[in-house]
Parts: C-alpha cells; sequence; structure tokens
DNA sequence: GATATCTTTAAGCATGCACATAATAATTGA
DNA sequence: TCAATTATTATGTGCATGCTTAAAGATATC
C-alpha cells in the first residue's frame, strides 16, 4: 500500500491533469502527503522536487506547495556537437573552413558578449555538410584576449567548436534563438534561395566573465528543432 | 570541514572546468567522494543527481559514474502564456479574432499528431498584441472532437490558449522551433515585409493519446527566444 | 499606529542505515 | 569453447530522525 516517490509524483499530476487541483490550489504539507502515500515524508520530498523542477508546482518554504498559478510549457533541449548530432542520423560528416580573419567584431557580437565597444576579434566562417550536403553554416568570433592560442589551430582540419570544446570550457553559456533572412553569402553556402527564412541558434560563452566565443549557427532551410515538454 | 551538496556539485564542475577532470574520466564511487568531502553518501549523492540532470556526468549502475563524454547545450526554455509574456513586460495586452472555422486540417498538421488521414478540426487564426503592436500571430487546430465543448466558446473575448489551459488540460506536449518566410495575410497581420523571415514555435498536446491542440505561434520580425544554459 | 522583535511553522538540508536494482565480472556446466 | 548462472559492486530508493532556514504571524515597544 505505500507508494514510491515517482508513485506520489505521478499521482500528483494526475490529480492537476483531472481537475481535481487547480492551479495556484495549495497542496497538502509534506508530512500529510506521507501520511496519506504511507510513506516517508523524504520520499514525499523526492516526488516534490521532480515535480518543482518540472514547473508543476511551487514550493516556498512556509508558505507551501502550490500548483504552478500559470503553468508553462518547459522544454529541454540538448545541443549537441554538430558533427555528432549528423553522425548519429547515420549520414557522412565534413567540414569546410569557408573564412579566418581578424576583424572588428560588430555591435550585436560586442553587445552580446555585454562589451560597450568592439574589440578586435577571430571570425571563422565555415560550413558542416551532412553526406556532402550543406547542413548548418556557422559565423564565430573567438576572442582571441581569452583564448590566444586559437590563432596557432589549423582551423581548416579542425572545427573551431571542436577544438574549443577540448581545450576552452565555459562557465557561463547563453542560447538564443531567432529567424534571419539568408544573406547572399548564406544562400550560396546553403544552397538555398536568398530570402529564404532560417532558423539561427546563437551561442555566447564566457569563462569568468571574461567572453570566450560567439557563435551563429545557420541551419539549412527546413531545419527544425524538436523536444518534448514536461 | 564538511561540505553541503552544493559545495560538492560546485567543486567537480570546477574540476572539469580546470581540466582536472577529462571528458570521459571517471569519478570515484559515492562513498569515497563522501570520503573525501567529510560527508554523507547521501549528500554525495544530491549532488550527482543535480549533475546528472544538467548533463555534466553520466551515472550508470556498476558502471559508476564519468563525465559526460560529449558535451551538449542543455538549455531550458519556459514558454508562458502569451497574455503574461506581454504583460510581465509592462506592456498593454489586446487580442483579436482574425477567423475561426471547421476546415479539413491540411497535411503538415494532421501529421503532427500522428494522424494519417485528414480530420475535421476548428481552425481558430488570432492576434497577440503587446501596446496595439501585432506581437504574435497564432494558428491554432483544435480537436472538436476530443473537445467538442470548444465550439461553445466565445473566441473573440477569450483566446483559445486560454480557454484550453483551464479547462483541457494535456499530458503530452511536443515542442518544435523553425523559421517561415512570412506569407502576405502574416506579414500584413504582423506588420512585417512580406518574405520577412519569422521565428515559429508549435506546440502539439495530446491528452492520453487523443489529440486536443496544434498551434503555430508566429512571432513578430526580430523576436528571439533567450535562454542561460548550463 | 508604526516598527521592531520574537515565535511558530513548513519546507529544505543532512545523516546513517538498509535494501533494491542493474550491469558487469566471475564461475560453472554442457 | 561458449552459453547460462551466480556473485559482486556502484548507484538508486526508502525510512527515521534531527537540525536549519525563511517567511508569516503574533507580540511588544516606541
Amino acid at each position: 500500500m505505500s507508494s514510491n516517490w515517482t508513485d506520489i509524483r505521478d499521482e500528483i499530476k494526475r490529480r492537476v491533469l483531472e481537475r481535481e487541483l487547480l492551479p495556484g490550489a495549495k497542496l497538502p504539507n509534506d508530512q500529510e502527503l506521507a501520511d496519506e502515500f504511507s510513506c516517508s515524508r523524504t520520499t514525499v520530498q523526492r516526488a516534490m522536487l521532480d515535480l518543482a523542477q518540472s514547473g508543476t508546482v511551487d514550493r516556498r518554504r512556509k508558505g507551501g506547495t502550490t500548483i504552478t498559478l500559470h503553468p508553462i510549457t518547459r522544454t529541454t533541449f540538448d545541443i549537441p556537437i554538430t558533427r555528432l548530432e549528423i553522425e548519429a542520423t547515420g549520414k557522412d560528416y565534413s567540414y569546410f573552413l569557408v573564412s579566418r580573419e581578424i576583424l572588428t567584431s560588430p555591435p550585436r557580437v560586442a553587445s552580446s558578449f555585454g562589451l560597450t565597444a568592439p574589440t578586435e576579434m577571430l571570425n571563422v566562417k565555415a560550413l558542416h555538410m551532412a553526406d556532402r550536403q550543406p547542413y548548418i553554416f556557422e559565423d564565430r568570433w573567438i576572442s582571441h584576449e581569452t583564448t590566444p592560442e586559437i590563432l596557432d589551430v589549423d582551423l581548416s582540419v579542425e572545427s573551431a567548436n571542436e577544438w574549443l570544446i577540448r581545450n576552452r570550457p565555459y562557465s557561463d553559456c547563453e542560447v538564443r534563438f531567432l529567424a534571419k533572412r539568408a544573406t547572399q553569402q548564406e544562400a550560396d553556402l546553403l544552397a538555398s534561395d536568398a530570402d529564404e527564412a532560417l532558423f539561427v541558434m546563437e551561442r555566447t560563452t564566457w569563462i569568468n566573465g571574461a567572453p570566450i566565443t560567439m557563435v551563429r549557427a545557420i541551419a539549412k532551410p527546413g531545419y527544425q528543432l524538436v523536444a518534448k515538454a514536461n
């Protein structure tokens, strides 16, 4: 008759689903739930930890546990290294360096790092291909102040992404998704029409406050990011 | 000298960051870590649970704990109700019903639900506005087989989104992000150029396998989704 | 009446312990 | 030799218990 923590979690979820518990409703305290489910308070605590992390309930000291007032769709995306994403589909991965030059970073890049003044950075443009078809075009800015070693790496062989992951881990990362009309260069490289709508994943990383890299990964036309929520 | 679970988590993260632990490296077992940190195995377990959930380590029974071999960027997005998203920015929310009609669902909608044959569904198009400026255009398909009550709701007053959330909770939800070129109608409603690249969030929900609704939320030009990863 | 301080409450954190489970390694038997 | 069985081992789960902490409410003080 006693329950394990997943039973408790699922039962609370069921009550929300069946509208026995409405948004904003206050749940009994952990001890009462433990009594109801014939288990210890620790087990209730474990279930509540999961429910709180999935955004189903709000837990506040003294305030007790309530069903989230404004339901949100919480979605977790795992963005892998492009090479692995391609190889996971069974396709052949290849990589092609388009350009590599030191430039003054445009305002959008500087502001993404939280820098006020434009700085000189290494700009690397490269194309990731699946079965020789263009897949993702990456336009990357690397702070060669923070990571001077990058200047000695032969980026025509190894992608900057993989070199950085192996050699320059980050402490903070910001991700943004957006849509962008293809420029002529992007259209050429991704074999799309100019003015095609392209899906863009931007990632900016820092190490203890110092900028490392900002990459704009521009996906081929039709690319979608899919995830299961809750 | 004894640690709490966040100390342990942060110390492991630090070791990964400082490359004292490389991807694929095997950690000591929980008991040994407990000894090292002068705490109980339970505390180590709590830290490891967090590290596993954030994708930093892999844990397997008997196999032990290893640093994730292929680092991924794990990002969690909370997608709120559009009204709340707008109100949170301090702007005035308004809502405008564009159309409401029963139609045969196009293939992309049916296939998103996992249905083989096209079905009759209620199609609702509506515009969410912030300070009278178009913000998100939603193109929604609702299964009036699963939710017949929706046919009696006055959708010019209340958004289908909010009615559904209050009255028809879901058990499964799939989210997809993509980019889409604006059609003429979308351009008109969102005050953008035709052919502008628009960011689209698609959500499909089911209740115990039965389709409820599929919504394509098409954001105004320039919209971005931002999150902090790890 | 407004502000500061105490008290209570409910949840979080931690410990020690025991048993369950899954995956691997070792052993056995055909 | 190889497959089936058994043992081992690290993590997973659960219980009982106690301490800590944040917030709400009550009380006292100015």
